[in-house]
DNA sequence: TCTGGGGTCCTAGGACCC
DNA sequence: TCTGGGGTCCTAGGACCC
């Protein structure tokens, strides 16, 4: 048995936390770059404001109805969703974070009235941190998904689907004929695993309600889809295709890519950018203990801009695996050069660390152990330095020294404190 | 004027091997 | 006139997730 704890619209409750009178607000967390909206208030949704709207139509749909905006604050997300998953590990035995709002947890043993314990634990999340949840239950992942799915939309729209699932909803508690009258009131697009390009394939049969498609026979669903969606028809089904990773495997790649403020076109710009962004995917890449075989770098022209249209990409090999941040800024600052073409109005660059082995398994290699060991040390004192001192205080020179210099530097024009986070955005309390 | 970022898995097809 | 069978590895592209 597996239970889905989700938060709800977690970004903006995450601001409401440190914000209260934003609450009842139509409030939008905006993207990197204030470009659109990634996160919804319940309000912001009741207004039609969809998932990835670019925020200049939204501000020219909805002129008058208070919308606030706010930029994507990413270092304080990541603190609360760690404070969440610390007090949602305590609803099983196992547990796997499987994104910044979302966890799973294995219900394998437990004893009692599940749906009681979800609701305790509900309660405790949102005492303790603020942060509003629902709770989805069920003998698979995909079918805790979808309980999930129904606990939310239960708890925002009273009504829409019988019965008393409001904020947690446990599907292995329910008569069969009360499951499938749930599955009937679903979407397929709802189901975990079914998106737009599969969803409309299967409505082109005359497929419609997540009951049509646990009907489905597994075997056809092979041979005609894929196996990746007989897994989920089996998982609705109530057969476990999809384990439980508790200890995520390391990555395989490691990416940092950004659009920028402004389009850039000069040379020098471009490789700052993609000198910090090596920088910044070290710091990923050391943390779990990898090394990097090979880089990708691209940069390209803005998608939605009339004109020229440019796009270039380059892989290249490093002369052995590293995570030496310098390694990594010299080979993404030679691939940018190649792929450079003066004159081109550059929107977006990025790098993607590929090839990703363990530090153990190095090659050894004659007179070079040393070097490598003391860049090692290096890097351990550059990480534990902007650990303390924040994000920056020490980096490679040619990402750009100066702020005025960093003119890729991507726009956050509403961007709130740091409150849990930088000891001087620090909330004070009034009496 | 203004449109995010970071991942994974699967499949088909090409290149190559014996 | 006639041209096998079985396998691996790599890559690009599609689809999905949040």
């Amino acid at each position: 048995m597996y239970a889905l704890v989700d938060g709800n619209n977690f970004y903006s409750s995450c601001e409401i936390v440190f914000r209260p009178s934003l609450l009842g607000v139509p409030l939008i967390v905006a993207s990197n770059n204030d470009g659109c909206a990634i996160s919804r208030s319940d309000e912001a949704k009741s207004l039609g404001i969809k998932m990835g709207q670019p925020l200049f139509e939204v501000r020219r749909q909805f002129p008058d109805a208070g919308v606030v905006i706010v930029s994507a604050n990413f270092a304080l997300y990541g603190d609360i969703s760690n404070r969440m998953m610390g007090i949602a590990a305590g609803l099983g035995p196992q547990q796997e974070i499987y994104s910044i709002d979302e966890c799973f947890s294995s219900l394998a043993g437990m004893s009692g009235d599940l749906s009681q314990r979800a609701r305790r634990m509900r309660e405790r999340i949102l005492q303790w941190i603020g942060i509003p949840t629902g709770i989805g239950i069920g003998p698979t992942k995909t079918l805790a998904k979808l309980a999930n799915h129904v606990a939310k939309s239960a708890a925002r729209k009273p009504g829409s689907y019988p019965g008393e699932f409001a904020h947690v909803c446990n599907l292995a508690a329910l008569p069969s004929s009360d499951f499938e009258a749930l599955l009937d009131a679903t979407d397929l697009g709802e189901i975990w695993g079914i998106g737009p390009r599969i969803g409309a394939q299967l409505r082109g049969e005359g497929l419609n309600t997540a009951l049509d498609v646990v009907r489905m026979d597994p075997a056809m669903v092979r041979r005609r889809w894929s196996v990746v969606l007989e897994r989920t028809v089996r998982e609705l089904q109530g057969q476990p295709c999809i384990a439980l990773e508790d200890a995520p495997p390391p990555k395989r790649e490691i990416a940092c890519t950004r659009s920028f403020g402004h389009p850039v076109t000069a040379l020098e710009p471009m490789l700052q950018a993609v000198s910090e962004f090596a920088a910044l995917a070290g710091k990923k890449l050391r943390s779990q203990g990898s090394r990097a075989g090979q880089m990708l770098v691209f940069a390209h022209t803005s998608p939605f801009r009339p004109g020229r249209s440019y796009s270039k990409a380059v892989t290249l090999a490093l002369r052995r695996p590293s995570s030496s941040t310098l390694d990594l800024v010299a080979t993404a600052a030679r691939g940018m050069r190649t792929i450079y073409r003066p004159g081109v109005q550059f929107m977006k660059a990025g790098i993607m660390l590929l090839d990703l082995v363990p530090e153990g398994c190095q090659q050894g290699e004659l007179a070079l152990d040393s070097d490598a060991q003391a860049s090692g040390r290096l890097m351990s004192a550059v990480d534990a330095i902007n650990d303390r001192y924040g994000r920056g205080a020490i980096r490679v020179a040619s990402a750009g020294v100066q702020a005025r210099v960093r003119e890729w530097e991507m726009r956050q024009e509403m961007r709130t404190p740091d409150y849990t986070t930088r000891w001087k955005d620090l909330p004070v309390a009034r009496a």
